[in-house]
DNA sequence: CGGATTTGACCGGG
DNA sequence: CCCGGTCAAATCCG
């Protein structure tokens, strides 16, 4: 309740600062000679994404949509949105709500949206390593629904899980449903989670569980290439004519079903937001977490990440901006408490 | 060769 | 009995 505008707000707030971030790599970029008016211009994407999220988070806000659920997991927030190739279509019905029967594992929906720019398209991941374990045709439903385990599910005891399935009007729109909150650890400590998993990347991160910090290149692709919108959505009844923000028909061409799943299944939180690099940048490691959501791992309340990572190693050479992560990281600690329903 | 994905069978609730 | 979710054997991929 009360915890969920704070979790708005410090999501807006990331969104905002996320985009504060951009602005100022994008400044840097316009006084490098070396930036290319493609990488520019993803940025300025980037910075109306963001502006467009945290718009859009407000408006859901007034709009009251609540959640789905009953489950105070925790929802995700919307990425950086940008172009869109979506577009207008009819409407299905998709509504879904978790109705909790089974156990009391914590549900949480979000949809996703990727977009694929300058013809590159990439996955996007949560972070997490799942392991797919079966595709059902749902009735009604143009696509398939994917069902995902964390890989690490009998080693680690990890049950979390997520289902995956494609909008069917707009197929750059995925609904996951993620359930069960991952006990296994493979990510970091300090911040949320980030790891690797990018089946249909060419990256092989294979195991590295147990370890810290995620790698980077991952997180990288995962903000640069595509963007990915997370938005919950308002619930509506099971009336039949109700619509779901979006529509369209539109055919993606693309990418084959699987890898086009895959690659877009998972993403939500993207806890991280690497700022990522753009070739002419500052090529080092700059990266700034922002702490989105936790809401994913919420294993315990230790998990609280101590810090930021705020390495803005060399990056500094503009005074500009240098917004404090940790403001709105102590933000959402409030939050924390809230998503974790003890189970584990 | 090992691990992930595929895909139809199987299970169980409604 | 229908439908969504899971299992598991076969298959694929690196």
């Amino acid at each position: 309740m009360e915890n969920a505008s704070n979790w708005e707000k410090s999501t807006i707030a990331n969104e905002l600062i996320q985009g504060m971030e951009v602005a100022r790599q994008l400044k840097f970029h316009l006084s490098s000679s070396t930036s290319s008016p493609e990488t520019q211009q993803r940025l300025l994407q980037r910075i109306l994404s963001s502006y467009d999220n945290a718009l859009l988070l407000l408006n859901w806000n007034e709009s009251s949509a609540v959640q789905p659920q009953a489950v105070p997991a925790t929802v995700s927030v919307p990425h950086s949105p940008v172009s869109a190739d979506g577009s207008p279509g009819g409407s299905k019905d998709h509504y879904q709500d978790v109705s909790k029967k089974r156990k009391a594992l914590p549900t949480w929906r979000d949809q996703v949206r990727i977009y694929s720019e300058n013809g590159v398209e990439s996955s996007a991941d949560d972070g997490y390593s799942w392991r797919k374990y079966g595709q059902k045709d749902i009735l009604g439903a143009t696509y398939p629904r994917s069902y995902y385990r964390c890989t690490y599910r009998n080693t680690q005891s990890c049950y979390a899980t997520k289902q995956v399935q494609r909008s069917d009007n707009d197929p750059a729109v995925f609904e996951i449903n993620y359930k069960g909150k991952h006990t296994c650890l493979q990510a970091t400590n300090s911040v949320p989670p980030a790891t690797p998993e990018n089946q249909e990347l060419k990256h092989d991160n294979h195991h590295y569980h147990l370890h810290q910090q995620p790698p980077s290149d991952v997180l990288l692709n995962f903000k640069s290439n595509l963007r990915v919108e997370t938005e919950d959505f308002e619930k509506k009844e099971a009336s039949s004519s109700f619509s779901f923000p979006y529509g369209i028909k539109n055919l993606t061409n693309d990418g084959q079903p699987s890898s086009f799943s895959q690659l877009v299944n998972e993403n939500l939180m993207g806890n991280f937001s690497p700022s990522f690099i753009s070739p002419a940048t500052s090529g080092s490691s700059y990266f700034s977490v922002s702490p989105y959501q936790m809401n994913s791992f919420g294993q315990f309340p230790d998990t609280d990440h101590n810090e930021i990572i705020s390495a803005n190693t060399s990056t500094t050479n503009s005074p500009i901006l240098d917004l404090d992560f940790h403001i709105d990281h102590v933000d959402l600690d409030p939050n924390f408490p809230f998503d974790t329903p003890g189970f584990f």
